[in-house]
DNA sequence: ACCATATATTCGACTAAGTCGACTATATGG
DNA sequence: CCATATAGTCGACTTAGTCGAATATATGGT
C-alpha cells in the first residue's frame, strides 16, 4: 500500500531534495519559507521530520562539529527510496487531477 | 492570510473543476478513484465536502429529482472564487517547490 | 396507498497531521 | 568556565482524514 503524504510532508521532502547535502532542520525551513513563502516554526519543520522519519520516508545522520561560530551539532537527513516513490505517487495523483484543466491549473 | 488546503481537500477541489455540472458526492468519490487511485468512502468524501463550504470555498445547491430509478435529490457543488484562489495558491507552491528538480519530479 | 429497493447523504467516533511557545542541549571564543 | 550563537526537543492543542453504520428520500411496481 502506497505510503499517504499529508501536505506539509510533501514539502519537507521536496525541502529536502532540492537542498541535497545541506539539508537539515534549519535549511529546510528557510526553504519552505523562501520557496513556498511558508513561515514554519522550527518546532513544526522537527515534527514532520520525526514522522517522516518513523515512516521510513527519510534517514537522518548527525554531522560533525563544524569550524564555525558555536551552537549543537546539525542532524542532516536524506530522503529514502520509499521517500522518493511516495513524493512521485503524489505529484502524479496531482499531475493526472489537473490535466486537461487548462493553462491556469495544468502542472505538467 | 491565504487559505491552506489539506491534500485531500486539494483533490476534492480539483474534482470538482473537472466535474463541472455533474460534480457531487457520487461523483467525486468516482472521479477521484479513477484518476488519483483512491477509493474513499463516501463518508469522507462528505467530510471534506462539508468543511470545503464552512470555509466557503466551494458552494452548494439542492438538485431536481431526477427521472431516474428513485433516490435522494443530489447536492451540486460548484469552486467559489476563494476556491479557486486555494487551488493555484496550492499548486504554485508545488511548481516553485519542483522547479529545477529534473523531469522524475517536475511539474510545471 | 404501500413498500421494496436504488440512490444519496449524514452521524459518531477515532487516528493522523499540522502547529507553536517555551524550553533544553551543546559547540566555541574570549 | 561561561556567555552566546546555533540546533533541536517537549507538551499541548487544533485541524484534517477516515470509515462503518445508520438515515433519508425518490420511484416503480402491485
Amino acid at each position: 500500500m502506497p505510503v499517504r503524504l499529508g501536505e506539509l510532508e510533501q514539502l519537507v521532502l521536496l525541502a529536502l531534495l532540492r537542498l541535497g547535502h545541506q539539508a537539515y532542520g534549519v535549511t529546510v525551513q528557510q526553504e519552505i519559507a523562501a520557496r513556498a513563502g511558508r513561515d514554519l516554526s522550527f518546532a513544526t519543520i522537527y515534527t514532520t521530520l520525526g514522522r517522516l522519519e518513523s515512516k521510513g520516508l527519510i534517514a537522518a545522520r548527525l554531522g560533525e562539529a563544524t569550524a564555525e561560530r558555536g551552537g549543537r551539532r546539525k542532524t542532516h537527513y536524506t530522503v529514502s527510496r520509499d521517500g522518493r516513490a511516495a513524493v512521485k505517487d503524489s505529484l502524479r495523483a496531482l499531475r493526472t487531477m489537473t490535466a486537461g484543466l487548462g493553462a491556469a491549473w495544468e502542472l505538467s
